[in-house]
Order: C-alpha cells, then sequence, then structure tokens
DNA sequence: CTTTGATCATAC
DNA sequence: GTATGATCAAAG
C-alpha cells in the first residue's frame, strides 16, 4: 500500500493518530515491509516503516522527512509505561569547520524546529511492538534556550580544534557522540593549530531525559 | 537501570 | 566518503 504525501500537518496528524494501538507487524503486512526478528541488524527498520505508513519522501536527503510541510518525523522507543528507553539521533555534526556560527542557523535548530513524535512501545520482537499516541511538537522558549546552551557549547569546542574535550557526558540534553559505522570510519577535522587530522565522525543527540520531559508535558 | 561509546543497513 | 533511519552492548 503505497501511501501519498499528507496535504498538510492535520492530515499527517490524523494519520499518525490512526496508526496507535496497532502492532507494527500489522503495520509492517500493510506495506509488504518483512519483519525482522530483532533489530540487531536491522536497526532503522522502525523508523523506516513508520515513514512509509505516514507517507514520507524517503530517501537519504538531508531534508525534513516532509519537505513541504517542514515537519520531521522521529520515533521514540519508550517502555510500557511511556518513558523514553533511548537518546533520539538529530543530525550529524560538521567537524570540517564548516558548521554553522550561530543556533539560528545551525541544522540542530532547523531540524527540531517542528517534530512529529511517535512512540514505539515494547522492546520484544519488532513485529509485536505498539505504535502510540503521537505528538505533533516544537520547542518552547525554555527548550530552545537549554538547546541552544548546549549546542553552542559543543560548536565552540568543535570550532576552535577541542573535539578531543568533547565526550557524551557534556550537554545537559543535547549531546555529541560518535556516528559512524564503526571506530575506524574516519572523517577530517582541524586541531587547534588549525591542521588537518583524522577523526570518528560524531553526530547531536537528544538525552532520554529530554524526550521523555516531552512526552510527559503533554501526555501526564 | 541508565548512559556512553560502538555499531548496523541502505542510498548515493 | 556523505546522508538517512536508529539500537546494541559494555560499563557505570
Amino acid at each position: 500500500m503505497k501511501v501519498p504525501a499528507p496535504r498538510d500537518e492535520a492530515e499527517l496528524l490524523a494519520r499518525a493518530e490512526a496508526l496507535a494501538g496497532r502492532r507494527l507487524a500489522e503495520v509492517a503486512a500493510d506495506h509488504v515491509f518483512a519483519v525482522p526478528e530483532h533489530l540487531r541488524r536491522h536497526k532503522g527498520w522502525i523508523g523506516q516503516l513508520v515513514e512509509a505508513a505516514l507517507g514520507a519522501t524517503a530517501g537519504s536527503r538531508a531534508e525534513p522527512d516532509f519537505p513541504h510541510l517542514g515537519v520531521e518525523l522521529k520515533t521514540l522507543p519508550v517502555d510500557e509505561t511511556g518513558k523514553v528507553t533511548q537518546s533520539t539521533f538529530v543530525c550529524s555534526a560538521q567537524l570540517d569547520g564548516s558548521m554553522a556560527r550561530t543556533w539560528e542557523e545551525c541544522w540542530v535548530r532547523k531540524k527540531l524546529a517542528r517534530v512529529l513524535w511517535v512512540p514505539i512501545v515494547g522492546d520484544g520482537p519488532p513485529g509485536e511492538r505498539l505504535i502510540g499516541t503521537p505528538l505533533l511538537w516544537s520547542p518552547d522558549p525554555e527548550e530552545d534556550a537549554v538547546l541552544r546552551a548546549d549546542w553552542e557549547e559543543h560548536a565552540h569546542l568543535i570550532g576552535t580544534g577541542q573535539l578531543w574535550q568533547v565526550n557524551a557526558r557534556r550537554g545537559q540534553v543535547l549531546q555529541v557522540r560518535p556516528k559512524a559505522a564503526n571506530a575506524s570510519d574516519l572523517t577530517w577535522t582541524l586541531d587547534e593549530e588549525g591542521e588537518e587530522v583524522r577523526e570518528n565522525p560524531r553526530g547531536f543527540y537528544l538525552r532520554a531525559r529530554f524526550t521523555r520531559g516531552i512526552l510527559e508535558r503533554h501526555f501526564f
């Protein structure tokens, strides 16, 4: 079943709400997706399935899932009580000096400007997991402020060649972690002297605490 | 139980 | 190599 792109936010949200309560195996059957026994070798399976079910324009392009709506789709793994259990990847970090200089123009802020969060309940076999109640969200002023503070700290260190000081312990809600096929995957970055050196690619992630707070504030 | 650092699949 | 989609698994 091929789903056309949603016309507007209301249609997108309505579709997502219609999926709530369904098992992933049912949704997969509708869209001719094979259901893996576990996600060990299929880590992006849930996200891709939900994209198909909602009519996202799939692909590896650097734009929102719904370009005409400016909406990004993120699945959120939660336990039976609705608590988010994992961090959420936002975007990769530009280590080569081409990173945005201000929060206003950075990728993190653009990506998080409008997000459709779709909770996925359970950690058992993927097909048995349930789709939860979706939430169409934008950061409120407090959330934007804390994200900005974290981003500016990371951006400053990366921009001044101090990547070695950046690890996952930094950032209240936005952290920087490896993002690669494996630890031997290297990209170029600049050290403190401006010399090109090889480093592991990194990405920006939202701590589970942050996304947990978003769901709690809206549903409890 | 939670978090950090590492890893998996796929398209281009 | 870059991007998309994330979860795994060891360590705290």
